[in-house]
DNA sequence: CCTCCACTGGGTACCTTGTACGCGGTCTCG
DNA sequence: CGAGACCGCGTACAAGGTACCCAGTGGAGG
């Protein structure tokens, strides 16, 4: 089988059978990756800095990684694994995917790279793949698998929309250098323009008055994240009750 | 003022008031870099590649264009301008809504690189906040701001997400520059091994039993936001009622 | 125990990409 | 009718991904 014919990552041993002992490992360079991505960026998880962070030569890598793009998609399915869904489902539905939920954003907020990064279904590492078990298994007693999908990608949906938005702009005040409020002292001549153009009412009410999303983001998330499990308790049947439904 | 004070590309002006006549625009490049990603990708649009496109030498877009980065923000906010909200709001909440649902999906999938660029509300460009302007302007008269930016977010969460999985897959299939069916007889090893591993029983549940979703993804789509809709009509008043409400 | 060779780490080199800089020409203002 | 700000754009350079090569290593077969 030629190098071409892996279908992924995942289908690629990482070991030969034999040969000098490795000095490193997929792990070792994952962690080493993502422990760069997190504080500056994924931009600034070049290959020779991952080299550097472990003390490997660059080419090194390429001993244990195909490419670059497929290291990403071992450190997204790495820290897909740091969300906790041990023992779900747990008999509480309401209470397995608000966990879950929470356990989403705290991640995203730890791996804020996370929101570039392109996944798709087939491509999915095991960490990705045991997070989608027992995630649907949450559901999956009550409704038929084309629902549980449903229903499942409308929480998801929620939950990493929500954290984006919070990602992105975050993102924007860390790449000026600048501190929170010197970022928005920067941006106000532009604020100030679309106000008082007078041709954004709306956004000038958002300005103007919505100013508590910036003081609790996690009770803002909370609190849409209850409207949304109304809306999948709603599409449940009577036998779903949960002990803590605040219906 | 000096290039670094600028606070964002629409600060700053595209022309300036005398000098000869420029030959190309801000509006010339971005529909050129347009074209060449939603061809080839984003990471096509080069700015060698897209100086190419319009006949022009590479570093004169730079007269134009402060930076790449900038340009993507530009082509981001153009796309945007082609989802259709225009006589919002027109009195029926849900087919506003549907229409700009319908309206962000069709745009998505005719530019899927938009999927990979991360936007913030500051750094809207005029498309965008017309958008944002027309779209919460459907639900500002039945609820309160913080509500109003609540429930978009909810509805604008669930179209990107789903639109968003849509793309993922489409993606890979395009990158491996195989037919569809051909890609996946390619990742039939991998997703038969997760099968026959027998550690993943929901997920061999979705290979096997749900196939509907590839028939239809537009059918899906659209039964998803019904889901949305009446999410958001228990949040608004009994004033709120829509003529196409199915309630 | 020796030989063989698939493996290892990693240096060098190349290609692609974004963009700083400077030059010669042009157009508006004073 | 200068002057100076702006135009198009060629040249050049700094990253960054990675192909290729080489010397060394250690388990398998004799």
């Amino acid at each position: 089988m030629t190098d071409a014919e892996y279908v992924n990552i995942w289908m690629r041993p990482e070991r030969a059978t034999y040969g000098p002992t490795p000095v490193y490992s997929r792990a070792k360079i994952t962690e080493a990756a993502v422990r760069i991505a997190d504080a500056e960026g994924l931009e600034a998880a070049t290959m020779r800095r991952i080299a550097a962070e472990i003390g490997a030569g660059v080419m090194s890598l390429y001993r244990y990684v195909p490419s670059r793009e497929n290291l990403v998609e071992l450190m997204a399915d790495q820290v897909m694994g740091e969300i906790d869904v041990t023992d779900m489902p747990s008999g509480d539905w309401r209470a397995d995917l608000t966990r879950y939920a929470d356990g989403l954003r705290t991640m995203w907020m730890r791996h804020p790279w996370i929101a570039t990064v392109q996944r798709s279904l087939p491509s999915f590492g095991p960490n990705q793949l045991l997070l989608v078990e027992r995630l649907m298994g949450v559901l999956d007693a009550f409704v038929p698998i084309d629902e549980n999908l449903d229903l499942v990608a409308l929480l998801n949906s929620y939950a990493e929309g929500t954290v984006r938005e919070e990602i992105s702009t975050a993102r924007e005040v860390q790449r000026s250098g600048l501190s929170e409020s010197e970022w928005m002292a920067r941006n106000y001549p532009y604020i100030d323009r679309l106000v008082k153009s007078g041709e954004y009412p709306i956004f000038t009410k958002i300005v103007m008055e919505a100013r508590q999303p910036h003081l609790s983001r996690e009770a803002q998330f909370r609190h849409g994240l209850q409207r949304v499990l109304d809306c999948i308790a709603d599409a449940l049947p009577s036998t779903a009750e949960s002990p803590t439904s605040a219906h």
